[in-house]
DNA sequence: CATGGGATTGACT
DNA sequence: GTCAATCCCATGC
């Protein structure tokens, strides 16, 4: 496995919102697979490059592949990356892991042992990594923090799409993106494919 | 310089 | 379902 070069995160936000399912970060010896993305663009309300270049947004316009690290309601850390070429305010948020690597660190981080919460929020991913406002306009492929290129088999895996969660502006476009079934999805889960009749019906892994 | 609002989470009714 | 915690920073006077 490599991290992903800048190249990766030069093009549409919405393009590498989809890329990233099924990419690792890591921090440490900590890590996890991606199963939930969300794109943020300058040209909707919504992203926090809406308003322009300021101290806060300075590394949303930066060059591709570093990280985006900001405080929310005072108390979480979201990791996003920034997206499309030096210039343009866009980046991905990354919303939720499969835990792969560093169980135990991250248990003893978030205060507990369920697979299933440690990493399924943008907030719990950030405090499970370790990532940190230290971590903000940190390189993805060098920096402490890195992002590597998704096995194969997850370019062609099921993925749904719905609208973005926990937003006020911009709420209707359809740039959330989740691996289907995961159970590190964060809540609400997006909608369920539904099963074939006769099929036993239990959905989450 | 004062104010207000979150790209959330966990605890509680 | 409701609600508070808590702090960075954008905005406006």
């Amino acid at each position: 496995m490599k991290p992903l070069a800048g190249g990766f995160y030069a093009r549409p936000v919405l393009e590498v919102a989809h890329a990233l399912i099924g990419c690792v970060v890591s921090n440490g010896d900590t890590a996890g697979v991606i199963v939930e993305t969300e794109a943020y663009h300058q040209s909707e309300p919504a992203c926090h490059a809406f308003v322009g270049l300021t101290p806060r947004t300075r590394p949303l316009f930066g060059p591709p592949g570093r990280a985006y690290v900001y405080r929310s309601y005072g108390i979480h850390s979201l990791l996003n990356a920034v997206c499309e070429p030096a210039g343009v305010g866009a980046a991905v948020l990354i919303r939720a892991l499969e835990p792969l690597h560093g169980l135990e660190a991250m248990s003893e981080r978030r205060g507990t042992d369920d697979p299933d919460q440690l990493c399924s929020g943008p907030g719990k991913l950030a405090q499970a990594l370790g990532v940190t406002l230290e971590h903000d306009d940190t390189d993805l492929a060098s920096g402490p923090v890195r992002i590597w290129a998704a096995e194969p088999r997850w370019a062609s895996a099921p993925r749904v799409v719905g609208p973005r969660i926990g937003i006020t502006k911009a709420v209707d476009l359809p740039w959330r993106v989740c691996a289907l079934g995961s159970r590190s999805v964060s809540r609400p889960w997006p909608p369920e494919v539904h099963e074939p009749l006769g099929s036993a019906g239990s959905r989450r892994r």
